[in-house]
DNA sequence: ACCAAACCTTTCCCCGGGGAAAAGTGAAGT
DNA sequence: ACTTCACTTTTCCCCGGGGAAAGGTTTGGT
């Protein structure tokens, strides 16, 4: 074996990526080794390519795809700096996302550990009884997009929010009259690419520049309504209940036509999350 | 459609679980709908599976495998708390975990994203110029198991240290004479089920109780050596030097037959990681 | 020169779904 | 009765490898 014909065993020591790694990025085209034997197909890779396997470690280390990986790579090559920050700053949002997430999963499993012989009560979410409700129309100002629902409603919440406290709206004395709603245009569950509206009821002269912000009335509905109190996650524990007493009640779900509303009577910013409460209203009409 | 016949699509939306998964746990036995139509396959649900539904969103939501789902719905009803809370443990731990590793990430993202210009520096790791080391034989205490690398060393690390510092080992004047080290068997790199010994140089006269712990010598060995700074996922920028300085002086690293030896000069509970030192040794023999 | 051990190759299944396509079916309106 | 649309079914490919099997190769020792 010369110097520069370093089969994938030795490699795969080397560099300390395993060898179905190597493969992978050999048939990605993000390592491919130096040379192959065209009768046995056994791979050899060379010295060099020493460094370019750590950096590819180092990457998918970061949690970077390979499609990224491969992207920043090339960037690296072309000194493209941009390109990298850009996707570096990506990659950040996304981790503190996953971190935010894990938290919260660490902080319900610690509760139930800690208080044991409770283990159980995860299973159990605190709801009110379903009523139905005759909700009224509503003045609204709204905004509508395509995204994942943690991310996307937050998002929404605070541009709206901005919007109604802007000088102009400040002087109209624009009052919001009402929690803050998302509307749930999906029929289908789906957690990416969710059709979701963002609405806050307010009164007044308003007025916004976002030409993708709407101000209009929801139309008065007749839906059942809970309250749903706990860490949002838990939310479908009040659609559940909704929809037994909707079969119990002889009543349906008009889901179609008019869409499910989710409202937020508190601020997660100022209570813990298991004093969060939700009002999740369906609107049903008799059969 | 009577009451207790609910399509996929309603269920789906009634519980926030994509139709897509509803499909998956149907074909693992998690949910099966209560009717399935023998000549169209459609899937009907009824009302009293929502609760269930939930259930298994509820702990997919904290992250435990299907699998595990399925084991914890058994447990509950066989009301069988042990099995639950030991779950629950587990998975704390292995969240917790996962935290940590993504806290590192979120470390050196915006180490890199503050310093503009400076992102390149990633692909950069600090490493000394290799040398050939005569590596004396050392008397040391070790043990050896099979695990992950970053759980199992800590581990080993720990034990050791427990029982170098037990009173008749105090009483003994047992010494200890030099860094603790990782001995790496695994001639291929694995990320699980690694083979790692954890060895400390001792002198003295040594009690060991766990039978898994030897007191024994190492070899001698020429090694060639590297220390590398920095965090300690960064290590192999020093396997990699090792490996090009050795095909450049045309030796050849022993690896099947003397394993390579990692030794952690400070300690990371006391300095940052950016300062943590690993000396790298492979040894290696003439061609 | 031969054998065995160690090494390499490919292929297939697994995780937990998302996305898309091709095809059959239901309910509703004309 | 017909169409049409909305719904459902299945199957296949994707992520990033781990694990295993079945088979060819190279090496080292005798």
């Amino acid at each position: 074996m010369s110097v520069d014909q370093i089969p994938i065993g030795k490699f795969s020591f080397m560099t300390r990526l395993s060898q179905k790694a190597l493969r992978l990025y050999d048939s990605k085209g993000l390592l491919v080794p130096e040379a192959k034997d065209p009768f046995t197909g056994y791979r050899y890779y060379t010295v060099s390519q020493l460094e370019h396997g750590m950096k590819i470690k180092a990457l998918s280390f970061l949690g970077f795809s390979l499609e990224e990986t491969a992207m920043l790579l090339d960037a690296e090559d072309m000194r493209n700096c941009e390109v990298i920050e850009a996707c570096f700053k990506k990659r950040l949002e996304e981790v503190r996302l996953e971190i935010g997430q894990l938290q919260k999963i660490e902080g319900i499993l610690q509760g139930s550990c800690k208080s044991d012989g409770k283990v159980m009560e995860i299973f159990k979410m605190s709801v009110t009884e379903p009523v139905i409700k005759e909700v009224p129309e509503m003045r609204v100002i709204s905004k509508r997009e395509k995204g994942i629902y943690a991310v996307t409603i937050g998002k929404l919440i605070g541009e709206i929010c901005a919007c109604i406290s802007s000088p102009e709206n400040q002087r109209n004395r624009v009052k919001v009259t009402g929690p803050v709603m998302f509307i749930c245009h999906d029929e289908e569950y789906k957690e990416t690419d969710a059709d979701i509206e963002v609405a806050l009821p307010v009164s007044g002269r308003v007025s916004v520049e976002d030409p993708k912000m709407e101000i209009k009335t929801l139309p008065a509905i007749k839906a059942i309504s809970v309250v749903y109190r706990g860490p949002y996650q838990g939310v479908e524990a009040g659609y559940s209940s909704i929809f037994a007493y909707a079969a119990k009640n002889n009543l349906e779900p008009s889901g179609s036509f008019d869409p499910g509303r989710e409202l937020y009577l508190n601020d997660p910013a100022e209570v813990p999350e298991e004093e969060l409460m939700t009002e999740v209203q369906i609107p049903v009409r008799e059969k």
